[in-house]
DNA sequence: CTGTTAGCGCATTCAA
DNA sequence: TTGAATGCGCTAACAG
């Protein structure tokens, strides 16, 4: 059996749907009586309003397009639950559609999204938006976040990644390392990029030599990374990744080898995943607040929909967690 | 400026609206010139269907609505990423709600999906379905995901929170365990419920007794009973802790304490996140596939949405991860 | 094979 | 204050 239409529920109550549509629109321009008189029947029937003709009527879906990559764990679920609390609060729904491999499917994924949400939330660390846009309609607002890209069109919410980076080779070397070997995300990131930027630069002001292991964000990318470190046993004496899990990864292989992470051979990670306090020694590590880029990005979104001019935000600034000290000897 | 339109498109092309719809949603009686043109013209303007007309007039939004309860980490990311999944190859779009606080918000939040989705898949450990449900369309179909709650009308899937307790009980006592204490999930949680009615039939079976701490699924509920455990110091020789979160809270205890945990402390959770093999000692507990639940209860109602009837499938078991062994000196 | 048209459910002008 | 009528963008039934 169909759902009850507009239309059951004028002839229920006995008016016109434009009584129905005032009455439950909450338009002021209605007889006390008559609202009573709609209100039961639509009680009666359990009325509830189909949203997708509401949104042809309007123009208006109430709900924002939200466009991830693979993301995992915490920092999937913070992100989302930021977005939600905001969404929750501004009457809009989230639909939800994770990035697959290549950008030609995103770019459909976006499509499909047209008449279903006024605006979208894209974070795309590994395409390039100018792409993923130029096949979309222009007159879909939409924000990235955390893509590192300078000069889009498209209002950005930002990590500071570079900047962060820079603060924990710093904190490295006030710990006394100085051979501090960096492993980096995936090429073509440009979270990545950014903070393999930041540590080149640290570097650089110090005085040292950078030196870098591909990796890819992965526990076994850091695996590898720290067994060709003890492989090769060149003197290194710390290591930055670009991210906690392949902190983690490299963190495990230090440990099975004996190793004493924290004294003998500096470790440091990106994130904050809760893991990162909760493994043994406990890594030291930049905090995002990523429910919170998630509410600011759902902020800005709706504000730009509003039509309200958005409050361009400066990027956010990670926080340094200290949990491992100096190096030992020093 | 507005987003084009199909008029838009057939005016462009110089044919009809009725021709542009054939072309696009691929009928087979239009003449290959014809098409070419309407392709064309398509591409000209970026074109893209309006997903709510599209909605209202098929009676079809290919869209699954998904009602979640405060998930947390790689519970929320994997059952979300097989969710996912299967919606991509079954051309469906997935919109989140996060269910926030009580019952009555979360009916509000699924009559705000009416016209938006085709189906619902809902996940309330805390709620009881019947009152979710008697509000709603009774046209759109639902599924509850491991729910733990008989005689529902609605398709379930199905998680054996009962027989798993009492495998990983059976484990701990086959291990040399005899004094085995229960850290239990939030009262009136369904999946809590059950596990604890295992581990109390498990231990009946054995002839044991059972003891239960009362916890609410967090760490710190799990530091607490570790901590009180180890204040009593009653002959309790294992824990099983209702979920991985709370057996993580408790081993930092035990380890801060010096209890060997695998050897004269047995403990064991449940879920299996990454955390639990990351964790030193590593952690036995229940694996449950996640991903595995989320693609089973998308293929389920897209089924169901499809008018196929649905494979009501067998409860899914999850597996036993061994990662510590025997009692010290059995 | 193609065009004309009605109608999906709702909000909203315009009249009354 | 209320009702009748129009249109939002699209698909499908019907005619040609």
């Amino acid at each position: 059996m169909a759902s009850a239409t507009i239309r059951d529920v004028a002839r229920e109550a006995q008016v016109s749907v434009a009584s129905v549509s005032r009455v439950l629109n909450g338009s002021d321009n209605v007889r006390p009586e008559m609202r009573e008189r709609v209100e039961a029947a639509s009680r009666r029937l359990g009325y509830t309003p189909h949203a997708g003709a509401r949104s042809l009527s309007l123009s208006r879906a109430h709900a924002i397009g939200v466009m991830l990559p693979d993301l995992h764990g915490e920092f999937f679920s913070e992100f989302v639950r930021g977005m939600d609390r905001e969404a929750a609060k501004a009457g809009l729904q989230l639909l939800l559609s994770n990035m697959h491999a290549d950008a030609g499917q995103a770019v459909e994924a976006l499509k499909t999204m047209r008449g279903r949400v006024d605006g979208l939330i894209v974070m795309a660390p590994d395409i390039d938006p100018a792409l993923l846009f130029s096949h979309l309609p222009q007159s879909l607002p939409a924000i990235l976040v955390s893509s590192d890209c300078e000069g889009s069109a498209h209002p950005q919410i930002q990590v500071d990644n570079m900047g962060a980076a820079e603060v924990i080779v710093d904190h490295l070397v006030a710990s006394g390392y100085r051979n501090i070997v960096h492993i980096s995300g995936p090429a073509g990131n440009r979270e990545a990029v950014a903070r393999e930027h930041g540590y080149r630069e640290a570097v650089r002001r110090h005085g040292l030599s950078p030196r870098v292991i591909q990796g890819d964000f992965s526990e076994e990318a850091g695996t590898a990374a720290a067994s060709e470190i003890l492989r090769n046993r060149d003197g290194a004496d710390a290591v930055f990744a670009a991210n906690d899990m392949m902190a983690v990864g490299a963190l495990v292989v230090f440990r099975d080898a004996g190793v004493a992470v924290g004294g003998e051979m500096g470790l440091a990670g990106f994130d904050d995943v809760p893991l990162a306090r909760l493994i043994s020694p406990s890594l030291t590590t930049m905090r995002v607040d990523i429910a919170g880029i998630g509410a600011r990005a759902l902020t800005m979104i709706a504000a730009i929909v509003n039509g309200d001019t958005a409050p361009d935000s400066e990027p956010l600034r990670p926080e340094l967690i200290i949990r491992q000290t100096t190096k030992a000897g020093k």
